[in-house]
RNA sequence: GCGCCAAUAGCUCAGUAGGAUAGAGCAACUGCCUUCUAAGCAGUAGGUCAGGGGUUCGAAUCCCUUUUGGCGUGCCA
């Protein structure tokens, strides 16, 4: 559970009190008090490996010039025994640091007595979080866009779970309501026209006009024949979503987990209507005077905490409206359920009711306290051939399915390019995607873990196993490229712990593809076979330190590791 | 109209709880395999960080404003 970056960073401040204190004895300061300032990781070596502000910070206060501020301090610093060799001013007043062996050698230290736990903390504390993504219709496959939430969400709940929160996926179906109805209105249409003939009957104005539907009429006629014609048409209905629900759910069960997701639940809109929550819920916020009505409807007076308009709750022919539902799901996950946080994963064409949604759930009867929900609101994916915005709509059914993709483009890959930063506009180029090639960043990184892999096993023949950290000297280990990539390797625990914080887990995308850069320099740079003794070992250590590294983050992108390439 | 998100190299994108000379990949050009995987490495070239103000020792990053693009603003979900 070691972070090297925060350990050395608490460090430096400790250091830094105790040099204040030293230098105001001396009266090189005026104050033993420590000036604020940050510790922050330079953008070039040429600045050492870590960088102190607080001599910039202290010049006002101080009314002195940071430099000599800075001069002062380092005056009094006593490296003695910590993971620094040496610190120096530089610029206007910035005290550069510079690690030590022992600092090197602890990061060794870490990744071998952590292993496949290497990167993991315990900062979350336990927290019971919940992650709702994808949630997609279940009235057609999944698209693109689905695609994008599918990763965005899996990854992220990933990385929570590795900063020690209690994660658990949730998979939203909407088996209700009148989606559900135009589904089944599309259903009958297709196959009243099986029966009857095209022409016998019009299709509903707002159905659903893709292939899927005509699918699924097929197969109920080929298993009940032409037996429902003569049925009332909503008894009709109700056997089709029957048969059609559990079937488009199934499918989308598979396809998630040939995209390596799997969920903890599946829960059912439906569910929330049979048990008399969502009922039970528009009761309570009417109680409590939240509600008024107009036009036969019952509104909610959303208003009233904040949001820019109200809502509608329950519809003037006595349906509840999704609204009215959501409000009744998020009391089940967070009161029926128990959890602390709650994250949703939502596409950006969702965002006006995230803003709307929050403050609904400020309304103080709901009981949410200061329990947290959060939305994480994904922009949109932009599908381009050969340089043009292809258009798609699942209303139309001319979509590109999660399916169809992966029948193109490896699990890897995808997964790889779609866990992209979240707030940023998504290029998905048709033409390259199925390229898999060099193009594409993740056989970069697998080709680090390969090569290594194969490198261990070289020298295993020879007779060499990987050292353990404390029989070799990191000492060695002194070229730049070297040193590099032990600062990255380091860098991990530190990098959950910010995409966890930003709920940016691309962040571990961007870690890797730096690791394995680095590892590649090293690489080239520096021989194994072949060196002295303890050169030779410490290399080969070094090599291992950083397969574990990337076997590590990758498993968190859902990403495999292959051995041979 | 109002609201949310964005605009950084030719293209795709990093970099934003303010730090030192703004980075990478692709595309272009020059090199590196009789030695551990060339799906790799080294190097050259490429910039008015959309425009304009402001805050301060310091701004791609924070504030205001203009422009451009995506999305939202349903008794749909």
């Amino acid at each position: 559970m070691a972070n090297l970056i925060e350990l050395a960073k608490q460090q430096i401040e400790a250091l830094l009190e105790g040099a204040c204190v030293c230098a105001a004895a001396s009266g090189a300061l005026p104050s033993a008090d420590k000036p604020d300032g940050a510790v922050e990781i330079p953008k070039t070596d040429a600045n050492g490996d870590f960088a102190a502000t607080h001599a910039l910070g202290g010049a006002r206060a101080m009314k002195m010039n940071p430099r000599k501020i800075a001069e002062a301090l380092i005056a009094g610093l006593d490296l003695s025994g910590s993971y620094f060799s040496a610190c120096e001013a530089a610029g206007p007043g910035f005290m550069n640091f510079t690690l030590s062996d022992k600092w090197y050698a602890a990061v060794l230290d870490a990744i071998e007595a952590e292993g496949e736990r290497y990167g993991e903390s315990d900062i979350g504390g336990g927290e019971r979080v919940m992650v709702e993504f994808v949630s997609a219709n279940p009235t057609g496959p999944m698209t693109i866009g689905n695609a994008r939430g599918g990763v965005l969400g899996d990854t992220l709940a990933a990385v929570l779970g590795k900063t020690g929160h209690n994660v658990w996926r949730e998979f939203y179906v909407n088996d209700a309501g009148n989606q559900v109805e135009l589904f089944g209105q599309s259903i009958e249409a297709r196959y009243l026209q099986i029966c009857l003939g095209e022409d016998a009957v019009t299709f509903p104005e707002n159905g659903y006009h893709g292939d899927d539907i005509r699918a699924l009429a097929r197969l109920i006629y080929e298993r009940d024949g032409d037996k429902y014609v003569e049925t009332d048409p909503v008894t009709r209905r109700n056997a089709f979503t029957a048969f059609a629900l559990p079937h488009n759910i199934a499918l989308m069960k598979e396809h998630l987990e040939r995209y390596r997701i799997y969920y903890d639940r599946f829960f059912l809109e439906s569910e929330l209507h049979e048990s008399g929550a969502v009922a039970e819920t528009v009761q309570l916020l009417t109680d409590n005077g939240y509600t008024y009505e107009q036009d036969g409807a019952v509104w909610l007076k959303n208003t009233d905490f904040g949001a820019d308009k109200d809502e509608v709750l329950q519809r003037s022919n006595g349906f509840y409206t999704y609204y009215a539902v959501d409000i009744a799901y998020h009391r089940n996950k967070f009161i029926g359920r128990g959890f602390d946080r709650v994250i949703d994963v939502l596409g950006a064409d969702h965002h006006g009711h995230a803003i709307r949604f929050k403050a609904t759930m400020t309304a103080p009867a709901l009981g949410i306290g200061d329990k947290t929900l959060d939305f994480v609101i994904m922009q949109m994916v932009r599908l381009v051939r050969d340089g043009e915005t292809v258009k798609v709509s699942k209303r139309t059914g001319k979509a590109l399915t999660l399916n169809d993709l992966l029948d193109e483009i490896s699990v890897d890959a995808c997964r790889f390019f779609f866990n992209a930063k979240p707030d940023t506009h998504l290029e998905f180029d048709l033409g390259l995607a199925v390229r898999q090639d060099s193009e594409n960043p993740v056989y970069y990184v697998q080709y680090a873990h390969a090569r290594i892999c194969s490198l261990i096993s070289a020298l295993a023949e020879d007779g060499y196993a990987v050292p353990s950290a404390k029989d070799i000297d990191v000492a060695v280990l002194k070229e730049a490229p070297e040193r590099d990539v032990l600062k990255q390797l380091s860098m991990l625990p530190e990098e959950l712990r910010l995409a966890a914080r930003d709920y940016d887990p691309s962040r571990i995308n961007r870690y890797v593809i730096e690791l394995a850069a680095r590892f590649h320099r090293f690489y080239n740079a520096c021989r194994i076979k072949g060196e002295a003794d303890d050169v030779l070992k410490a290399r080969l250590k070094l090599a291992d330190s950083v397969r574990i590294v990337l076997k590590n983050s990758l498993d968190i992108l859902g990403v495999s590791a292959p051995e041979k390439m």
